[in-house]
DNA sequence: ATGGCCGCTTGACCTACGTCAACCACGAAG
DNA sequence: CTTCGTGGTTGACGTAGGTCAAGCGGCCAT
């Protein structure tokens, strides 16, 4: 790895709070790695040797069960996966694929649990990032157990127009049955969701979406804090 | 809290490899309370101010939207709660109630927040019962997504039987209401489900569960070990 | 330019599941 | 013993969502 490309690694948000040095030494064994669109990051059940971070592009989480799978979730840049397999030292638990050309630090997993073993304010930052991620999944579980696919699409719309600071037109981040995945539904119902939704005011034409109507999509949607908020 | 109590505590898996002094200074003030079944122990929403620890009995967690509501699991003697909450100092993401009686030892949030600050054991152990604690969370996720009520059943009953120690016969833990609703379904459904596994040998009579071919079973179910094994 | 591929949509149909209501079994309280 | 309440089952029906197939439009490569 380059000088500057090693500095960039250290602000990612893993690393915060954790001493240059404990940084560098988990930089070593390092690699950080290009990908193109569509190839297999991770395979699982495979164990883990390496803790993935994206530094560039867009990677898929996803399942398989059967013919059945599922897209857990979409990462981007610097967000981490795998970490629990990797602290626990166990299999991966789902599978990963670039959507996009991306770049990706990979931090072997024996460098990691070191770090964790001896490291306190390491240690004490993969907690909270567990922890982080525990809530984000238990959230997305309530959103499937509870919610239609109706429901799952307005509130989605409405969190991701959040995301784009409050934008009620944007483009849609990845393809359409990739997002028909993540909400737990099949391309074609999506589309038809997507029809659904038109008495709300919201406009679809190919990946741009107009929301035309923000208390009207609230209101069909209900967003919740302990469900939709990320940051509660 | 009585000697004797404080000492079955301390044998308590989050305390594990943690110093007794440590363990004892959390523990000082801490509640050991008895509560009668049916109780809401926490409610979705609000702030977290005690890490809980099942000692005894049975508890609900479990999540409402609308005027829908779902359990997300069903915890027994050692198993604890909401960490997550309490480590970041959010809100509880689901609620609480008491299936039978039971003991609940609470810990108050802040001295958990400054042990974990102050004490790297401490921190490591919260660290990885976070990550287990997030791997179950999204083998439930895959289970939901990925499966059939049908196979959720099957599933349920062939990890149910290991835990019972490959018992053949064995009684329902808890009401079937609750199972359907950790299952994902609503108890008519949860019904006929059961009957659906007639052909596979499976006798219901009351809370009495009786598996007459495993194998029958397994080949429905077709267990998988990164949804189903709780080891993995 | 054009042929072919891929992502998306639309329609028709089917299945899994939820809902509502009646009914039954069992146990607690009178 | 009777009565009532609760948990569970069963039947009839409605709805959400999956599936299969056809068609459409954009895009890339020849």
């Amino acid at each position: 790895m380059r000088a500057d490309e090693i500095a960039e690694m250290r602000r990612l948000r893993i690393f915060e709070d954790v001493a240059p040095e404990r940084i560098l030494e988990m930089l070593r064994p390092a690699f950080l790695q290009r990908f193109p669109a569509g190839v297999e990051l991770v395979r699982e059940g495979d164990p883990a040797d390496f803790l993935h971070v994206v530094v560039e592009g867009q990677v898929e989480v996803f399942s398989a069960y059967r013919d059945r799978e599922t897209t857990v979730s979409v990462l981007g840049p610097g967000q981490c996966f795998i970490m629990a397999a990797v602290v626990l030292d166990r299999v991966y638990l789902k599978s990963a694929r670039s959507l996009t050309a991306a770049r990706v630090l990979l931090l072997p997993a024996d460098a990691v649990r070191r770090a964790f073993g001896e490291d306190a304010a390491f240690a004490r930052c993969l907690a909270t990032d567990l922890a982080q991620s525990y809530r984000m999944v238990v959230k997305e579980l309530k959103n499937q157990k509870l919610r239609t696919g109706l429901e799952r699409l307005a509130n989605w719309l409405l969190a991701h127009r959040i995301e784009r600071g409050n934008a009620n037109r944007f483009e849609l981040p990845f393809e359409k049955k990739v997002l028909a995945s993540r909400l737990g539904m099949a391309p074609e119902v999506l589309s038809r969701t997507f029809a659904a939704l038109t008495p709300y005011k919201v406009k679809v034409k190919g990946a741009i979406i107009e929301i035309g109507d923000v208390d009207a999509l609230t209101k069909l949607a209900r967003p919740t804090a302990t469900i939709d908020d990320p940051d509660t």
